[in-house]
DNA sequence: CGGCCGTGTGACGATTCTGTTACAGTTTGG
DNA sequence: CCAAACTGTAACAGAATCGTCACACGGCCG
């Protein structure tokens, strides 16, 4: 869909305005298209909007903290394949584990210089644009861009909820194989408890009715669970 | 529901009885077999000795912090391999890094709900034994692959209920040597009582009929049982 | 040769599993 | 603040599967 040459969309969050303005003219400077946000709430609806392609965000921010966004971010099956790098004055090692563990993909110690700055996030951005593993699939007349959660089938784009958008790409991610419910609940819906097995049924159900013609390769294995299979029915 | 057709062995450790109860209760109905140890020094012996799939340590013990023990048992040779999951009461965030800095597999705080606890340790073990052996099988011209659950005889196709599946599997884990009735049974069936031996008789029919060619390489051995041969009838 | 034991075969209720629909509770978006 | 969308459950019907039985067949023994 987007190539390399085409402007990588950046959102900046932070409150202070002096360190937004410094970061957006070098990052404009360097060829990125910058979006900004000074609060968490803020930051999660233009991420959840614009869908950038990636996201850097100030550990300190008012009301809401910037874990707490970041983690609310990955939740969310729209911006949950946005790269995240983190900004922070606190340096240490706690922060930065605890960053990396709710899923940021880098982090950018106070105070940074523009140029490393901007190095990194041209850094992150290759990882991005290469193919990284998980990034999209295409079976059949199915494609699925990930990290646009972007759904075609035929051409046609299909609009799937967060919940039919995991459980898809879940099942591309080994196709062929078949998923147990318990194996399917455990990844879609990440260790919520009281989950009925029933539910995946369900939801495969919607899933198929929006793919169409597409939905004659997600086999039913009875007694075991669900498959994508290129083999005919 | 099976992952595979071993039984896992796991290592409960804890001191509080009603805990140990709990787990060992709720994974025994998910089919794995435990073990228990009350303290640190009990939990690192019955690693040493008996090598269990994993184990499960809650932090708080008497006299030697799990911390420690899992340290320990991370230093020896012998247990450094086991995958360790954390059962802890303090949900902070630094017991979790910690915990897992220190090679712990995974973390579910207290209280934590049996189902969650039998997922994480499902989906712990299922990581352990995806390279495990026994994941294809090929015999003359059926080709079986376990986590596809697709069989083909010369190349076509053929569709097994989920216990003609496991029946098959069963039969070509031990190729060439006979299997009693109640053998296949235990295996199949699980434990399940009441049933009858003449069920199997039944099954190896369906499957005979099901695997066409394939089917005169699974002999019937009177008085004792069933077998696959490579040997000419 | 004839009876007995073990096995193959077909049929038949009973059970389990899945697809589908409907609905209430939440969340989202305007 | 309301309407729409999303999500998890419950309920039900149809279908697939399962376990058992009765009977037929065929070897093995005397």
């Amino acid at each position: 869909m987007q190539t390399s040459s085409m402007k990588n969309r950046i959102l900046v969050v932070d409150d202070e305005p002096d360190v937004l303005d410094l970061v957006t003219y070098n990052l404009g400077q360097a060829g990125f298209q910058t979006d900004t946000a000074a609060d968490g709430a803020e930051a999660l609806r233009k991420a959840r909007s614009n869908t950038p392609d990636l996201i850097l965000l100030d550990l300190m921010l008012p009301e809401m903290d910037g874990l707490e966004v970041c983690k609310l971010l990955r939740r969310d099956a729209k911006t949950s394949a946005i790269p995240i790098i983190m900004l922070t004055a606190r340096a240490s090692e706690i922060d930065r584990i605890v960053g990396l563990e709710l899923g940021a993909a880098d982090y950018v110690p106070k105070p940074f210089s523009p140029r490393e700055l901007v190095l990194r996030v041209k850094k992150r951005l290759e990882q991005s644009n290469s193919a990284a593993p998980g990034h999209a699939y295409s079976f059949g007349p199915l494609q699925v861009d990930v990290s646009r959660h972007l759904v075609t089938v035929r051409g046609r784009r299909v609009d799937l909820t967060a919940t039919e958008f995991k459980l898809l790409v879940m099942l591309l991610q080994r196709i062929g194989h078949v998923q147990s419910r318990d194996q399917l609940l455990r990844d879609v819906w990440e260790y919520e408890t009281n989950i009925d097995t029933r539910t995946v049924d369900t939801h495969i159900r919607r899933l198929r009715e929006k793919l169409g013609v597409a939905a004659k390769y997600l086999d039913t294995v009875r007694g075991v669970g669900y498959r994508f299979s290129p083999e005919m029915p």
